[in-house]
DNA sequence: CGACGTAAGCGTGCGGTGTACGCCTACGCA
DNA sequence: TGCGTAGGCGTACACCGCACGCTTACGTCG
């Protein structure tokens, strides 16, 4: 009856997202995200608990997208592709990467998400602890893998610092040279390869 | 010449971890370290040149235990081995994951565990690309289990929530479920396992 | 043995954070 | 037309990381 508000969730989470994508995690804030809003800060918590359901909430929206439907294919091509949307759900909100991985818990779409792996697995004759192991071996190389790219390890730094680093560890400056010159895509989907043939023979 | 230090980075290292395993993380804080040790807040500025840098220390401390000598076997097992080390360490001190995976890049102790993991892939045969996605995938089922492992999932709540999430996503409450009688340490190694397995024919 | 200069240790203060509390007021219904 | 509900926001507090500069303990040298 009274007064009715005049943001949604959603338009919250989208603009959460906006400061997250142009200023980067450590700009993230109740007033930055109000600022972006052209509210005060304190009306945000009219549509949320607190900073930690903000964030809950961009996850949310930057995971909403993933189509959880399986491309019709063998199963391990379909948890291939399963897989690789998620992955560029998360590439498309690089800055957002540690609170997707703080909050993937209580996302819904990423629950879809898994529910619907587990479909195929167990179309696939998984069943039972087998079963259990293969989505822990698919869940924990996605979400590694992630990371690992998103924080870039050792592509990061100068070829100078890096070859300076060869003197103590060899094996380490030579494979992040050949690492180098290999596109992050074709990394990720080699190493999804590799969880994917170990699943393939038990 | 002048007044000696009275404190070793270590001994710093060392304070920061027992703040975090007693306290959890939200309560690291300058303030609560320099507690722990007895000094005021900035007496650690004079051995860490910020907050970043004494998370890195702590880190460290806490991988610096890990054997980097793989034990003599045949190749898969000596990456399994050096791979549940790593994890142990970890699990040592659980509410500094978050911290473990923000400062692995730099942290000495892990870079040499790396070259070891390299040094076992090399003299097993793989060398060029084909070592660079041998070692994506192991690092990446390492760090994804870890944090799935303990900012767990759905085995934490309670049997009731589960069941009535099991209405909306079946098979991830069955999935659960099963999971919940399997040990922590032998879904680890199931999951690992399977990349070895996805290792051994390419 | 005493004075000195260096650097360890710390007190204060600033700009930032999340958020509890309470006021004002715009709105939809009677 | 008036009213009560609830949206929006201003203020304030406790906490954070850390810049700055003072005091003080110490090792060295005259």
């Amino acid at each position: 009856m009274p007064r009715p508000k005049s943001l949604t969730r959603s338009a919250l989470a989208a603009a959460t997202l906006a400061v997250l994508d142009r200023d980067g995690l450590a700009a993230l804030s109740m007033r930055a995200v109000a600022a972006e809003l052209g509210m005060g800060t304190m009306s945000l918590y009219r549509y949320v608990a607190d900073r930690d359901e903000l964030e809950a909430l961009a996850v949310e929206q930057a995971m909403s997208g993933v189509d959880t439907v399986p491309p019709k294919a063998l199963w391990d091509k379909q948890l291939a592709v399963l897989v690789e949307r998620v992955r560029a759900a998360i590439a498309a909100h690089p800055n957002a990467v540690p609170l997707t991985m703080a909050h993937r818990h209580r996302c819904p779409s990423l629950l879809r998400w898994a529910e619907a792996v587990l479909v195929v697995l167990t179309e696939a004759g998984f069943t039972g602890e087998q079963r259990v192991f293969a989505l822990r071996a698919l869940l924990s190389y996605l979400i590694g893998a992630t990371e690992t790219e998103h924080r870039s390890p050792l592509s990061g730094l100068g070829t100078d610092a890096m070859s300076r680093m060869g003197e103590e560890y060899p094996l380490l400056a030579e494979t992040a040279g050949t690492a180098r010159v290999i596109p992050p895509d074709i990394e990720f989907r080699r190493g999804l390869d590799v969880v994917l043939s170990g699943l393939r023979r038990p």
